[in-house]
DNA sequence: TCATTTTCGTTGCATTTGCAATGAAGTCAA
DNA sequence: TTGACTTCATTGCAAATGCAACGAAAATGA
């Protein structure tokens, strides 16, 4: 009791802002993807969130708002208005799935395979770019991320 | 050099998000966010808007919202309203600069400097945490995130 | 089979957010 | 000093977000 209401700013805290890793890790992902939404929202003006599905579509083919949820850590209500906002500017398609009436697949359409090419190589020099800013950091870091990341499969 | 970033519209995998860095940072921070306000949320519901404004104070004794917004990359309108209701809720005391006349000096109450006396062991476990889990690679990580964070200052 | 439970996507609603506009205060230069 | 410009914090507003509730479809199991 007493050390609770003891507690004053003059006290040597056992903690360090500018080292906490959530906070340097925030402020990490913000900075990347300021710097991508900088390259691809001169050819087009996407969201965050469209851009990433977007990307998933890229990456897997089509997959339905359940996997995008999964495996990006969307929310699905925030995946659902990304597909409708997408479908509505014409880069994707949804259609159920006959399989499993529940599912929804999306899946891009010429157009959006047309932006895709486009976006594409920009997200791969974006990514190089990183490596080389990185130099031999990068390493460390890929090594650290597939660390963190595993705990979580 | 030949990369897993070539790629064409026609291959069934032509971008690897996996590994794009963007996606993984954000990822990862994302994780540890949860992890840390999993932690605190126990004790208070702070957001976390709330909680990065408290953390800046603690660490800094008393700051502006400008400083907040800046040393903390939040938005100004984001940290003035994070600070109307940590004062709603007691936590803090804002109150004008008197050598100058625009800028808001945010305090920390007793009941904040209280409630913060409680939260950083939890937040430097956490850290401790962190690093026990990441083993070797936490250095590395470490290496990386100066030299990205550098590029901003 | 058929009732119960679970999964999937959408939507309603309140909250949060970003951006621009505003106003107050300070700075600078003529 | 004055007038134009800059900086700081707040606020209005539209858009985005998270959460819970919902309905449809599938899985479960008795």
């Amino acid at each position: 009791m007493e050390s609770k209401w003891d507690y004053t700013m003059d006290d040597a805290l056992p903690f360090d802002l500018m080292h906490f890793m959530p906070y340097r890790m925030a402020a990490a992902a913000q900075f990347l993807s300021d710097q991508l939404a900088q390259i691809y929202r001169v050819r087009c003006d996407l969201s965050n969130a469209e851009w990433r599905v977007m990307a998933h579509l890229a990456y897997s083919g089509n997959v339905s708002v359940r996997d995008v949820e999964a495996r990006g850590g969307m929310e699905k209500s925030k995946v659902s208005r990304a597909a409708a906002r997408l479908e509505d500017q014409g880069f994707i398609e949804k259609r159920v799935n006959e399989t499993d009436r529940r599912l929804v697949q999306l899946t891009l359409t010429e157009k959006g395979r047309s932006l895709m090419a486009e976006l594409l190589p920009l997200a791969a020099a974006f990514q190089a770019d990183v490596e080389r800013r990185l130099g031999p950091t990068f390493v460390g870091l890929e090594a650290a991320l597939d660390r963190l990341l595993g705990e979580k499969a």
